[in-house]
DNA sequence: TGCACTGGCACAAACGATTGTTCTGTTTTA
DNA sequence: TAAAACAGAACAATCGTTTGTGCCAGTGCA
């Protein structure tokens, strides 16, 4: 049953029935009893006013798009969960989409997405270079904000970690534990944020004046294969680091599978630590530890800008404004001073 | 640019760019010239159909929802993930919600999506009990059906996994290595599915001539701190078990954890089998035993039922049907030979 | 020449709500 | 007593599609 038959039933005017039922009583002048009328007969018989009929007069849908690369990545499910969260009393919903790390899904979804009138998005971006992403997104009509990963040819804004400092906190670390040859095991593609985090663990050893071929570096993929064989090169030969910092999320798993295999004991002969905090971090055998992302906090800002950019509120950010958070360093038992 | 802009900007009557665009130009005899000169202009102008217009018109949304107790969790993040992928090409999208294992949000959320008629409803229940949850589901008007947690109070269909045989599988499994005295870390709340892999369990060591006293349970929440306390309860006493189940995805964490600090080894001192294969799984040290659900076939299922139920198309499962997967044993190496 | 047919498109009625404007009484004010 | 003010509700336009039906012109046939 919808508003105009509930007004027919009730011989009164479908407008009168819309004023009440969505809280405009008063702003009206519905005179009492006929509000009471109204939302009786609303209750028995169980009519609530059609979203759909609602957003196509509004002109807006009451909902925003997440699309990610891999919901089953905990740091995107959390994203998710946060944004989810941030978002429920607003009365605007979620819809989800999962690219498979796929830049032409990614390309098709967004596209598919932004045909649908949506209220905003929130993207985090598979690679850092895909063009027809650049392309569909600049002739977006609605508020759109890059999460995670930013591309750097991409003019929107975008809330992500200060990946270089980051990696100077984690090298750092090590540094600090007597650590002299470092081992990074990169993570899937190109990564922008790898590039970042990798430049700011160079830093940190220029910094303690290390040299360059005190940092071995490998990995080529973010699949579990790729990461094991990027562990290997940098594990299994004559001189290995005596410290290791994995970028990204999957990475961590292979060195553990790989260390066990090759009989090294973490943290006994080699330190590790990990990017992204994980909910199995803290209760891995070693306790990981971990470069932890303000995954709530980051939610919070993609969801504040988006609404900021609503109903002409160019009161908010500007345009392309670029939020950056801080990590954190989760201190456990897998680095061990280095003598 | 809409439909009714671009006809007037063409000179053409609405109802033309509408039937060419939506791809039924030659169903509706529009000829070759005309079809040609509105996809280009499309193109041009960049104008696609607003599927919210199109929605009202045609009465589908063209979307379904999930609602999860908490898409952080691994199962549900991966199920989520089989249902995107399953409705890909089908033009239908999927709005997340997640109720934080609330009963009460699981609720309100559950009324506003029924309000927003959607093409049907995947819902993972919180609890077993929830009887606001069943009055609101009685009278929906969607298809709607119900995955992994199976209400038994509610008449609607489900996909769920054979939880008794689970049991059974695993508990034979750690009778056949020659273990006797049996633990169970039991999951959350009072659910079902605990309950039924519970009585499974039990079948098992009836089978094997075992009594009842050979069998430990405890556990009463799914937090980490109640896993904790679950496993301390089993473990840190003067007889435990030499085997231990977890009945939920958190529990193993807890176990692991308890065992490092009681340096009680696992698998030498002490196997454990996991219910609910984990990403991580496989990369645990030891690498874990697990009884693992087969997620995709889920929600494929879950999928099929709600297509099935469209357009009156009454042709497919029965109202009420129960769909009943079986899970299978990852063997890996936290059990170990008990003699 | 007249008729039926049909290709090609326009007309208009839904779909379900929101909201500015108008209309009808009744009460207050001058 | 007439005009003004106001409360309470109806009217109607609008959002952007889809789709059944109607209209017109050209063609084939008798």
């Amino acid at each position: 049953m919808n508003l105009s038959e509930l007004a027919q039933h009730l011989d009164l005017a479908i407008s009168t029935v819309s004023r009440v039922l969505s809280g405009n009583a008063e702003k009206y002048r519905i005179s009492k009893a006929t509000t009471e009328r109204i939302l009786a007969a609303a209750e028995e018989h169980n009519v609530t006013p059609d979203p759909l009929g609602a957003s196509l007069r509004k002109g807006s849908l009451g909902m925003i798009a997440l699309l990610v690369p891999d919901i089953t990545n905990p740091f995107f499910s959390q994203l998710a969960r946060s944004i989810e969260l941030e978002l429920r009393d607003s009365d605007i919903a979620v819809q989800l989409c999962d690219s498979s790390e796929e830049i032409e899904t990614e390309a098709r979804l967004c596209r598919k997405l932004l045909a649908r009138r949506l209220d905003g998005l929130i993207i985090a971006p598979v690679g850092n270079d895909n063009c027809e992403l650049s392309a569909i997104i600049e002739q977006a009509n609605m508020p759109i904000v890059a999460i995670d990963r930013v591309l750097p040819g991409l003019p929107i804004p975008s809330v992500s970690l200060d990946n270089a400092n980051a990696g100077r906190i984690a090298a750092g670390h090590l540094i600090k534990a007597g650590h002299r040859h470092l081992g990074c095991l990169r993570g899937s593609y190109e990564s922008h944020s790898d590039q970042e985090r990798l430049a700011g663990i160079r830093e940190a050893m220029d910094d303690a004046g290390l040299k360059k071929d005190h940092l071995s570096v490998a990995g080529k993929g973010s699949s579990h294969a790729s990461s094991l064989e990027g562990a290997t090169e940098l594990l299994d030969r004559e001189n290995p680091p005596t410290a290791l910092i994995t970028l990204s999320g999957q990475g961590i798993l292979a060195v553990l599978e790989l260390a066990a295999k090759l009989n090294l004991n973490i943290p006994g002969q080699l330190s590790v630590i990990a990017f992204d905090e994980q909910p199995w971090s803290p209760f891995m055998n070693p306790l990981l530890t971990t470069i932890s992302q303000p995954v709530a906090e980051m939610a919070g800002e993609a969801v504040t800008f988006l609404k900021n950019n609503w109903k002409g509120n160019s009161s908010g950010t500007e345009p392309n404004s670029k939020r950056v958070l801080t990590a954190t360093l989760c201190e456990r038992d897998s680095v061990r001073e280095y003598s």
